[in-house]
DNA sequence: CTCGATTCGGAGAGCGCTCTCCAAGGGAGT
DNA sequence: ACTCCCTTGGAGAGCGCTCTCCGAATCGAG
């Protein structure tokens, strides 16, 4: 059918840039002046060369690029030739034109109280957190070919924008990074009828799947670990009793205990700061001064109770053991450097990654929760 | 070929809006199971839609909406109420088609050698620096309308792959932030004529726009404050020296206290790390051991100067003052608190995105260095 | 009152891709 | 041998937008 004369012209229309180039310079002539001709006479290839050079027809080529249907074994060859020669890649936006897909997910930080910038960026940023979240996704879109966007939302009303941005399609669907509990990003997400993953629970019950750490087994390894070192008068310094992940803790911590033979477990609630694990530790202590374990429900605070026990001049762990929980940038930094409990951060980016790709190529698609389990990590505080 | 009936039945057909709806059902038919049609009924508005509501052609609308050339202020606010009401938001993926712009700018953090995922992550993300430099690039990038895409590359191939993908317009352009000292990606850009702002001066000269801090002014800043505290023997910790920002902290600390009349600073030298810091304390204190100042070249290893002073139980400040680099969240951690010298890292971002939009307005520009002014932050250690 | 200059808005041609039709060819069944 | 089906590949219609033309309308000047 194809000659071997027309497709061995073809090959020699493509090979003499001469032509190329005045095909170029003549749609870009057209353009006006704005355009400078010099950055584009490098003009990229189109599906369309890619088909003039192997000989066939655009929707070929497509369909060999997208590996879809049949197309003859000894064509698909020529054809991957043919992109390679040309260095061809596939231009997005006219893609995405047409598919309805930009091939781009959101992940969308969420600080329902934005105050200054600072605390928003530093509580969130400050800790190898976001760059595990990160990772995990990036090992998860990448083999898919999928963009991240980073998305920063703050007040309420840039909330609103967000939405009406997704919604038109800025992205296929986002993964949300909640820094507040209550924050109504994940039910707007879910009344557009938006694709949306969720890291960790929601406060309140949304039509949204999540992604999540036991957080109450995770508390559970922390009492395990400190009653295997002897450890018999434990307390513990619970986070603020509005978030979900804190109240797990809590409650996981004290139920292990009770099942490990200590029934009440004296606690006092902080507010995840280094500061309030320093005060908390001081009234835990001044309320029962023969303890000689404690869980801590974040790190930042295990450091500031660390710090505290050391002006208390209480040796730690003989005399005293801490377990903080996070595994983040403070319990290396800690002295002595922290036993923590660590979640698969990477691992559960990427399900969340996995899941939303899933909720994007089937929209009808039931929500799901999916809880890791968390890991012990024993340093020199225990 | 296609008959005038045929096209008259569908301009009719498009002209109804009941007409629409069916023929977009049909069209949304024929796409097979995999997409659910509750969630395309609400099918977003386009120029089209608007132009029909406001009785004009979509070319007036256009022209309103991207506030070019001359409308007539009366059909201007008739348009705008039409979009209004239905809401309309332009189709990214359809202007970057026609417009050859992507709207959309990469975050390049390029790992020259990304070993396991591990240093990566950690040595990058573990502390506020990604955040502010998210935070800068938002607050210039978000009044332009301009998205944010994160693209990590670790391995060599994957760095071929990323200029590949930004050429075919992944991203107009990209800022690069780059871990290692002749990361081959700059020039990689340079080469290929993209757009591109580096963060922090590139080891080898590249044709290529960057932002920095002036770190020898920096250092500078830190002599003068040791002078100022009545330090008179001074001692450096220095950063590995084949990394740009270290030499000219180095030099210009060298160059200040010469100035303020102490000609030799014994050093030794580091290599960025918690644990270089306390062995590079001791080695500098077992050669010199009557300095009562020393200034590290970043905080993670000041931190590990300190570290090893307490064991050494030299007080600080009253014995040797200590300052650091960075205002990391190792300065906040260490014990006491580090005075160390803070780069405007927001206003650096900032102005990367600003430079890097020029670059894009203008592919012609010429390249420009813009170096920023640090600022000294006095905390417990000096 | 006519004519050129000027302003304004519409028509329509693409941007590069996907995907539905449809035609052509080849193999198997009757 | 003929029909029918199945495989394969081409033609071409859009996706929603921008922007160049060009025609119409308005205005001022001669």
């Amino acid at each position: 059918m194809i000659s071997d004369g027309w497709r061995t012209a073809s090959l020699l229309a493509l090979a003499s840039p001469g032509g190329r180039r005045a095909l170029s310079a003549r749609r870009f002539d057209t353009r006006g002046p704005t355009r400078d001709v010099t950055t584009d006479n490098a003009r990229l290839p189109t599906l369309e060369d890619v088909a003039r050079l192997a000989g066939v027809s655009r929707a070929t080529v497509s369909r060999v690029i997208n590996g879809i249907r049949n197309v003859n074994p000894e064509l698909h060859e020529v054809v991957w030739n043919a992109v390679n020669a040309t260095g061809y890649v596939a231009n997005r936006a006219a893609r995405s034109l047409v598919t309805r897909r930009t091939g781009t997910i959101a992940l969308v930080v969420s600080d329902s109280e934005s105050h200054d910038d600072d605390p928003f960026m530093s509580r969130f940023f400050s800790d190898p957190f976001f760059g595990r979240v990160v990772g995990g996704l990036m090992s998860a879109l990448r083999p898919a070919g999928i963009q991240l966007a980073l998305q920063l939302v703050g007040a309420d009303q840039a909330r609103g924008q967000l939405v009406g941005d997704l919604r038109q399609g800025q992205a296929d669907g986002s993964v949300v990074l909640s820094l507040h509990p209550g924050d109504t990003l994940p039910q707007l997400l879910a009344d557009a009828g938006l694709a949306g993953v969720v890291i960790g629970r929601p406060a309140r019950p949304v039509p949204i799947s999540h992604v999540d750490v036991a957080n109450d087994r995770g508390a559970a390894l922390a009492a395990e670990h400190l009653v295997s070192r002897g450890r018999r008068r434990v307390g513990m310094i619970t986070g603020p009793i509005d978030v979900p992940a804190s109240v797990d803790r809590s409650a996981g911590f004290r139920a292990a205990m009770a099942r490990l033979g200590q029934s009440f477990v004296p606690s006092v609630i902080g507010n995840f700061t280094h500061e309030s694990g320093e005060r908390g530790m001081r009234e835990l202590l001044a309320d029962n001064p023969d303890l000689d374990g404690v869980f801590v429900a974040n790190d930042l605070m295990a450091q500031g109770g660390l710090a505290a026990l050391h002006e208390l001049g209480r040796r730690v762990p003989d005399e005293i053991a801490v377990v903080g929980f996070d595994d983040s940038s403070a319990a290396l930094a800690a002295r002595p450097q922290l036993t923590t409990v660590r979640q698969p951060l990477e691992d559960m980016a990427a399900e969340a990654a996995r899941l939303l790709m899933a909720h994007i190529d089937n929209p009808g698609r039931e929500t799901a929760a999916v809880v890791f389990e968390p890991t012990l990590v024993v340093r020199a505080s225990s």
